[in-house]
DNA sequence: TTGATTACCTACTTACCAGTCAGTACCTTT
DNA sequence: AAAGGTACTGACTGGTAAGTAGGTAATCAA
């Protein structure tokens, strides 16, 4: 029973990674949700708040998803982390990063920061879950905890993105290829 | 002295991978080179005409550039490849692979055809220039050379993207992260 | 009970977008 | 000199996009 407000920030989730923030429409949230445009524009006035919304959907659930992993050891919530894009992949989306990325020069300052601070979060937890594993001999590091994290990101987000254009394997061999080299 | 046809195909690319497939328009194109909308409708009758010729002409860039580097040794040769990207993350663009795979569903089926074709030839010649490389022992492979290759392509287009969101100095970690990885 | 607030709908405006078509100036070929 | 192709322009259309003004029914608080 969630609320109309909440039901259209899904929906414009699920638009925005599949198509694109400038190939969807208020139509294509307001139909089939069954109610009018207008409606879609009372609880978001213009297109960019939307797209604030969709951020802040994201950074909330990241949130949840480490708070959830949190007492886990550390190449466990890596291996969650990388099951998520898992079912990104599955569902033919890709992750908002890379969604986001593409469109940058479309988005407001407003909508930059708030990317900017979810990446960076998103960097930081994967930094320090990879120093973890590092310390608790489960994960092999070869460069900096931080580099790897940005190797690891790259690969997995990206991953999302080709498997799109040349099929579902290749998504399997990167993250494969990744786990690989964290436990040599 | 490139013909309008040329031009027209340069500026739709360099809108299509700066602005994103949706977010740009033939008077985006017509206006800065000063002739009409019809003209350009002239030379591309419907948008994904446009795009079927960018997705060639990165295809003609990319047999070129492996035409270009033929007789180089296959560590420099990756090095020019990353090196392209540098340039590409330079000028704020982002990776034709990267910008068609987020439109991918806007897309039709002849220029996802075009585009899986292109993408295969990158990392075809990828996995090879890393077997070549392997042989010569300039190249350290952790894993098989297509899940190598893999790996390296999506590092260095997601960095193009990442960049825009987190800054410049992340795109040289993984720059910097790939060569190690291959050279330890 | 009244007055404000919430969550919509109906009906509209403005703006732009892709795409078309008739016409034209200028070559080139016959 | 006539005919045909090339590369456009000018003027337009139909459709859709984001966004808004004004109204209404239901709920809630004083």
């Amino acid at each position: 029973m969630s609320s109309t407000k909440d039901q259209i920030t899904v929906l414009a989730d699920e638009l925005m990674r599949s198509k694109g923030y400038n190939a969807f429409s208020y139509s294509d949230i307001s139909k089939p949700m069954g109610i009018k445009n207008a409606a879609v524009h009372y609880h978001f006035p213009t297109k960019p708040d939307l797209a604030l919304a969709i951020v802040k959907y994201h950074s909330d659930s990241f949130d949840r998803f480490t708070e959830r992993v949190n007492e886990k050891e550390a190449l466990s919530k890596i291996k969650f982390f990388l099951n998520f894009y898992t079912s990104i992949q599955l569902t033919g989306r890709i992750c908002v990063i890379g969604a986001f990325a593409t469109d940058w020069n479309a988005m407001n300052e407003e909508i930059q920061e708030a990317m900017s601070t979810f990446t960076d979060n998103v960097i930081n937890w994967l930094t320090s879950t990879l120093n973890e594993g590092n310390s608790s001999r489960t994960i092999e590091l070869s460069d900096s905890a931080e580099s790897e994290a940005l190797s690891i990101l790259t690969n997995i987000f990206a991953a999302t993105q080709l498997s799109r254009i040349t099929g579902s394997d290749h998504f399997a061999a990167i993250k494969q290829n990744i786990l690989t080299r964290i436990t040599q």
